[in-house]
DNA sequence: GCCGTTTTCGGCCCGACTGTTTTCAGTCG
């Protein structure tokens, strides 16, 4: 069982523990439990063999007890048992926003709600309203949180897809029958979810020959760890993999494989304008013109090779035409990260090793931005604490020759407007990253007067996250991004592009809008862990996904001229 | 259920907002 495995279990003990017991503190030991392991660098069975369980923060003899039968089992009869009174589909009802765990004990109470389909029900029939404590607004709320849980085919995320799509490619390519073979579809435009995995797989078998190539390749797939079920054996197999994800591969003869490619990875949109303008050159999209590749087929078109991630249908047809298709942003470029949580506030790790990471990444400098002090859940920093982390980082630097650490803070944009930080201190500080936490609801434009108040600010640099959405969780703020985007560029203030796989925040379309306008951005990780430095790549595929230059982007900039951006509050 | 230079019992990220109430519990970040 891997270490992620282990930490679902135990979060799943620590939420039936919550739903049937009055001991919440039990409860939360499991989910803490949880979160030591999620962080653990060894593997927790490692760890097990060791006999060391206990030493696990977090962990102590029973939950020692239950780890070590996990592991040794595959299964837990503790889960069991917990399960056995509450469904296991019951825990999507409490996953539904507004149904915390006393709304859903009383659902289950009084309506026998067990899944999200009686919760929808029982919502449509206005039976909710009738459960004392609750009533008709709780009801709504409950209605608009269902409508996240079931729009449309489950989408995945792009970082949490992209290493078993990775795994799956390398899988096939290492197949002896298998000529090539490549991951299509949204994922290969990297879109920021996707419902489904699509491969084309070209096999070696010659011509006339297609029939074993497909029997050689089932008998591989029927074997794959990845793979749940197999649904169709036509010439596109179809199958559910590892988390219920559909995956379907179209086994197609190595002349074709381009071509197929160039097909399963869309958009649709862009294929149609492809085709317009092969009808234009009086040619026909067909296996000849793409003997070079895509490439070739691109050249045979007129048009130089277009990126999967700008294949949208958004006008990267005729700027490619044109000859203004924009040398997209690419992670080498990136020297730095300037906005990452320490463990000062809530991040998990000490600057020391957040440094040592970012060295390691190739970065030239790396800012470390803490909450500040009006956010309490997360750490906030006081005022002293802050003057004492930025006599730390002045320490380390000289440990890291070559690193550039740079002081800042994510300071708080207030109820109010205000900022969460006297402009004196905000001025001694490198970076200073502005963000909404608190007041999502309301109206939106308060929260865009919010947002662009603090754009006047001369010492804010960034403004983190700028729409708050939390991608299949929670919506934008309702805030004017239209305004937000004229305010950046008439205040030269940076947007930032966050990497978190959740956020992709701002998103490619407003990216691409804002570049229009010559607003600068910051591609940043918003990280509270070491491993978290690695989002940058999402990023930066969102940043590619917004017609992203280099130029574009400030933490391409040599320290030097970054200095200078940061120095004078305006990217111009 | 876990943990300890506030400790072996009594705590466990804190404060605002909301809806359902008539003084507060539940949810969220």
């Amino acid at each position: 069982m891997k270490n992620w495995e282990v930490a679902a279990a135990l979060n799943r003990i620590g939420q039936l523990l919550a739903l049937q017991e009055d001991k919440p503190f039990k409860s939360r030991a499991y989910a803490r439990a949880a979160r030591s392991i999620q962080r653990l660098k060894e593997e927790v069975a490692e760890v097990h063999r060791q006999g060391a369980l206990t030493r696990i923060d977090g962990v102590g003899r029973n939950i020692a007890d239950k780890i070590g039968e996990m592991l040794e089992t595959g299964e837990s009869s503790y889960v069991k048992a917990l399960e056995a009174r509450f469904p296991g589909d019951f825990l999507d009802v409490l996953a539904v926003p507004g149904v915390g765990l006393a709304t859903g004990r009383l659902l289950h109470q009084h309506l026998q709600v067990a899944t999200l389909r009686e919760l929808e029900q029982a919502v449509a029939n206005k039976e909710v309203r009738k459960i004392p404590g609750l009533g008709p607004k709780t009801e709504q709320r409950l209605k608009e949180g269902l409508r996240f849980m079931q729009e449309g085919p489950k989408l995945f995320n792009l970082g949490f897809i992209a290493p078993l799509a990775r795994e799956i490619e390398a899988s096939l390519k290492g197949q002896d029958f298998v000529e090539q073979a490549a991951a299509g579809g949204g994922f290969r435009r990297r879109r920021e979810a996707v419902s489904s995995l699509e491969f084309v797989v070209a096999t070696r078998e010659g011509e006339g020959e297609k029939e074993k190539g497909r029997e050689r390749f089932l008998s591989y797939l029927k074997k794959q760890p990845f793979i749940r079920e197999i649904r169709e054996e036509g010439p596109v197999v179809e199958a559910l993999g590892l988390w219920q994800i559909p995956l379907s591969f179209r086994l197609v003869e190595p002349g074709d494989f381009w071509s197929s490619l160039l097909w399963v990875t869309g958009s649709k949109a862009h294929l149609e304008k492809l085709a317009a303008r092969a009808a234009a050159l009086g040619r026909e999209i067909s296996r000849e013109i793409f003997q070079e590749g895509e490439e070739g087929f691109y050249c045979r078109l007129g048009s130089p090779w277009i990126p999967p991630e700008l294949r949208e249908g958004r006008g990267e047809v005729e700027a490619a035409l044109e000859g203004r298709l924009p040398a997209l942003v690419s992670l080498a470029d990136i020297r730095g990260d300037l906005h990452t949580h320490s463990s000062w506030s809530d991040g998990t790790e000490g600057i020391r090793n957040m440094a040592q990471r970012a060295k390691e990444r190739g970065y030239s400098y790396l800012a470390v931005t803490d909450h500040s002090p009006s956010l309490k859940i997360a750490g906030g920093l006081s005022l002293e604490e802050l003057e004492e982390q930025v006599r730390e980082i002045n320490r380390l630097k000289e440990d890291f020759p070559g690193l550039t650490i740079l002081t800042g803070m994510e300071v708080d944009i207030l109820r109010d407007g205000s900022l969460d930080l006297p402009d004196s201190v905000m001025a001694g500080l490198d970076v200073v990253v502005a963000s909404i936490h608190t007041g999502f609801k309301q109206p939106g434009e308060q929260l865009t007067r919010r947002m662009t108040a603090a754009m006047e600010n001369p010492y804010v640099n960034i403004i983190g996250h700028p729409t708050g959405r939390l991608i299949g969780r929670r919506d934008p703020y309702p805030v004017d991004v239209e305004a937000l985007l004229h305010k950046a560029a008439g205040t030269g203030k940076v947007l930032e592009i966050n990497a978190s796989p959740d956020r992709l925040d701002l998103k490619d379309v407003y990216v691409q809008k804002g570049r229009s306008l010559g607003v600068k951005f910051a591609v940043n990780t918003d990280t509270h862990s070491l491993a978290g430095l690695g989002d940058m790549e999402f990023g930066v595929t969102a940043a590619r996904r917004g017609w992203l230059e280099p130029e574009d982007v400030i933490n391409t900039y040599d320290i030097g001229r970054l200095k200078a951006v940061l120095a004078q509050g305006s990217s111009r």
